[in-house]
RNA sequence: GGCCUGGUGGCGGAGUGGUUACGCAGCGGACUGCAAAUCCGCGUACCCGAGUUCGAUUCUCGGCCAGGCCUCCA
């Protein structure tokens, strides 16, 4: 594989060679599970998904370990907790659960580890010591907290200096840390708080050492690659990296960072405070997955994104061509096929899945021109690669009609029997009046010289 | 204020120093009892200005516009 990769760190798509081919290892940031996953939440998801599928098809699935974290240490959950009188595990199960199901629905494969900051509470622990230890954090009334004077390259993923940070610095310093970057590792828990001893007094963790810690236990560092959408790089990367780094890990943390870019609602960031949240688990219950995930995957993923009912709708009309290539060669059996090298080209150049779409659309294309005899490795084709990255899963019948209830599609079958009668008869105006009942009924019919077919038409925009 | 992205046809969205993206929608034709699906064909684009160049949508500079990060955030 010819895999390249754009790295953060330096700002420049480069081949990506793993430390150790028998073991790739990839971290990304996963949820704080206070609520339900936005549709935002889940373009990392979708995407990182997408490089797990491409690694473990390159180095063999045994030797990729993937790790996602779980955050359920956190304000908002303690928040929502006390909102609700319980537990804060009875937050996190919940969304937790509803998560998991969630991205199951977008075609996400599991993580081989997700470990959550509550189970790792030893070794996070154990890190701020050895960073106390290396002179790289101290204590201050009750909290611990990271020097970043200790780490010389402190600013380089993010591209700021020192002195920028300062200037940029809109909050208000706390008087205890010793410079205006230093950020939190242990800090004191408020009363309710879940709390944890350590030998910085009671407390727990800031949320960059989770991170860390979870991947010296899960992964061990250096790690070949870290992934997160952009607005993690600061501050979140670059003191994650620092902490590693300076816990007694040598020069290197990650060999890859890789960030993917914003989903937005129109011209604006998805957010509370401009109501416009929309949530996965409210859009799995709307659109196919396929959909959903088709639109995640419509455009690069470091580009910004535009999310719209407009958006799912285009691809879902998509995906509809090529289900439909695939319904009218329902009868042809596949050949078992790599997928396409043009299609694999384009996703091993950084993951361009606008360009494999293409290739998807040109393969479909093939299929359904080729003569008798080539459309069996077309068709393989197109299925490996499209199933590759999560695609073309469904049965075509059902992609097209799974949307009717047995007793509805009893009721279908009937009717398209009756219109072949009157087709049969050329009573036309009986023919046109049961289409126009179908129609009511949201099937579309297609005739052919046998009899007919149908299908659901899709939803349409405007449903929410 | 500091740092960083991006501005492509009606919409989504790649890419390239000189040639086709691709998809959705639209239009014309074939097919059809009429449709749908399919097939064939068509259209409209590269924010503005300057520079480099034989030639720029693509490189450089400036401008305008939009968005992000600097505080929790995918």
């Amino acid at each position: 594989m010819n895999l390249v990769l754009y790295d953060t760190m330096t700002r420049e798509k480069r081949p990506f060679t793993p430390g150790d081919p028998e073991r790739v290892t990839m971290y990304v940031c996963g949820p704080t599970v206070y609520n339900y996953a936005h549709i935002g939440n889940a373009r990392p998801v979708v995407v990182f998904d997408l490089l797990f599928r491409l690694l473990r098809r390159a180095y063999g699935a045994e030797h990729v370990i993937y790790a996602a974290n779980v955050t359920d240490v956190d304000d908002r959950i303690n928040q929502k907790a006390i909102d609700e009188g319980v537990a804060i595990d009875v937050i996190t199960t919940r969304y937790l659960d509803a998560y998991h199901a969630d991205m199951s629905v977008l075609g996400a494969l599991r993580p081989n580890f997700e470990p959550r900051a509550t189970e790792t509470m030893a070794e996070i622990i154990d890190m701020i010591g050895r960073l106390v230890r290396n002179n790289a954090a101290y204590q201050a009334e009750g909290h611990v907290l990271f020097n970043v004077q200790a780490y010389s390259d402190y600013g380089k993923l993010s591209g700021r200096s020192m002195d920028d940070m300062i200037a940029g610095a809109r909050v208000e310093v706390a008087p205890y840390k010793q410079h205006p970057a230093d950020f939190v590792l242990w800090k004191p828990s408020k009363p309710g708080e879940p709390v944890w001893e350590s030998p910085f007094g009671p407390g727990r963790p800031g949320w960059h050492i989770e991170c860390s810690a979870m991947i010296e236990k899960t992964l061990g560092l250096p790690i070949d690659i870290h992934g997160g959408g952009n607005d993690l790089i600061f501050p979140h990367h670059e003191n994650e990296m620092a902490q590693g780094i300076c816990a007694d890990h040598g020069t290197e943390y990650a060999r890859y960072w890789l960030h993917n870019g914003f989903l937005n609602m129109g011209h604006e960031k998805m957010s509370k405070s401009l109501g416009n949240v929309v949530l996965a688990h409210d859009l799995v219950s709307r659109y196919p997955g396929e959909a959903l995930r088709w639109a995640l995957l419509a455009s690069h993923y470091r580009q910004p994104l535009a999310w719209s009912d407009e958006t799912v709708d285009q691809a879902k009309s998509g995906l509809d061509r090529l289900y439909g290539v695939l319904l009218r060669a329902a009868t042809v059996e596949a050949e078992p096929s790599a997928p396409g090298v043009g299609f694999m080209d384009a996703l091993e150049d950084d993951l361009n899945t606008p360009r494999a779409y293409a290739e998807l659309f040109a393969m479909a294309q093939q299929l359904e021109a080729a003569p008798e005899e080539d459309r069996a490795h077309l068709k393989g084709e197109l299925l490996a690669s499209g199933q590759l990255i999560g695609f073309l899963k469904a049965d075509p019948e059902s992609w097209f009609q799974g949307g009717a209830d047995p007793a509805m599609r009893a009721r279908i079958d009937a009717l398209i029997a009756e219109r072949f009668t009157a087709r049969e008869a050329k009573d036309w105006p009986t023919a046109d009046r049961i289409r126009a009942e179908l129609t009511a009924m949201n099937v579309e019919v297609m005739d052919n010289p046998t009899g007919a077919t149908w299908r659901l038409k899709s939803e349409g925009a405007g449903s929410t």
